[in-house]
DNA sequence: TTTGCTATCTTTAGCGC
DNA sequence: GGCGCTAAAGATAGCAA
């Protein structure tokens, strides 16, 4: 039980990797918990994670996905979002920012929009079926 | 040497809740790391602190800025922003949103925009003085 | 596949400097 | 204030069912 002591590498064996994610996670979650507790402070995990994929959900969801974006920039209130699903976060955010762009060529969100973009269209647009939670908060790839 | 076993409460002495949030943050910051290695994600942690304050810096970082909250949003690229500073994240985020708002009115964004203005002026605009680091990252109040 | 167990490894509370 | 130490508490790898 236990003998090795970590070797920090990528765990090849899909089924293993899978199991210390989600052991990990767990531990991870309470971690922040913790911190967050003792010390008065808010806190919360983002996870981008390949696991938890769900069959695509295209309905409106742009208030609570945003609200809880924000929440989690600013600190507030996360302990109420625990597990709350962000799905199509990385599609809601691309075409918010494009939008924007194309508008407001000179405005200050320009780079911002063009960078987010490309960061977030990828070589195959995958940002179609992002999925996420909040503390700790997975984004699907 | 560590008796008690952790009571899960707020520290109210304030030198041994500061050194817990430093030992603890530590800790967070190895495991979110070993949680990317070992599973192959991409992960980050976000903790809003009182401490690490700084003087006020008002310089232009709004594309560094950006650039480090959209990558920790679709979680790419987070290992190379360790320790980035995201001063006046909250600020810039305020202004920009605030702007768009008061343009697009009817804007998907809109709401995003009232609740995120509203969420980070508080009672006294301390935003103005936020920092923040990516990886695990921290936001002074 | 998930759940439960636990030996072993890891984190950290409480101290002394 | 910070740093180093140590043992208790906590997290978890590997296995069983």
């Amino acid at each position: 039980m236990t003998r090795k002591k970590v070797k920090l590498a990528y765990i090849t064996n899909d089924s293993a990797r899978k199991a210390t994610f989600k052991k990990r996670k767990k531990g991870l979650m309470k971690k922040v918990s913790e911190l967050s507790t003792l010390c008065g402070i808010e806190a919360c995990a983002i996870i981008c994670s390949p696991y938890d994929a769900q069959p695509e959900r295209k309905d409106n969801r742009e208030k609570e996905v945003t609200q809880a974006m924000f929440q989690c920039l600013t600190g507030k209130s996360l302990q109420n979002l625990n597990l709350m699903d962000l799905n199509d976060l990385g599609w809601m955010i691309d075409q918010n920012l494009k939008e924007i762009n194309k508008r407001f060529g000179t405005f200050q969100t320009a780079t911002t929009s063009q960078m987010a973009a490309a960061s977030m269209a990828g070589p195959s647009g995958e940002h179609a079926s992002q999925r996420a939670e909040v503390q700790t908060f997975e984004v699907k790839k």
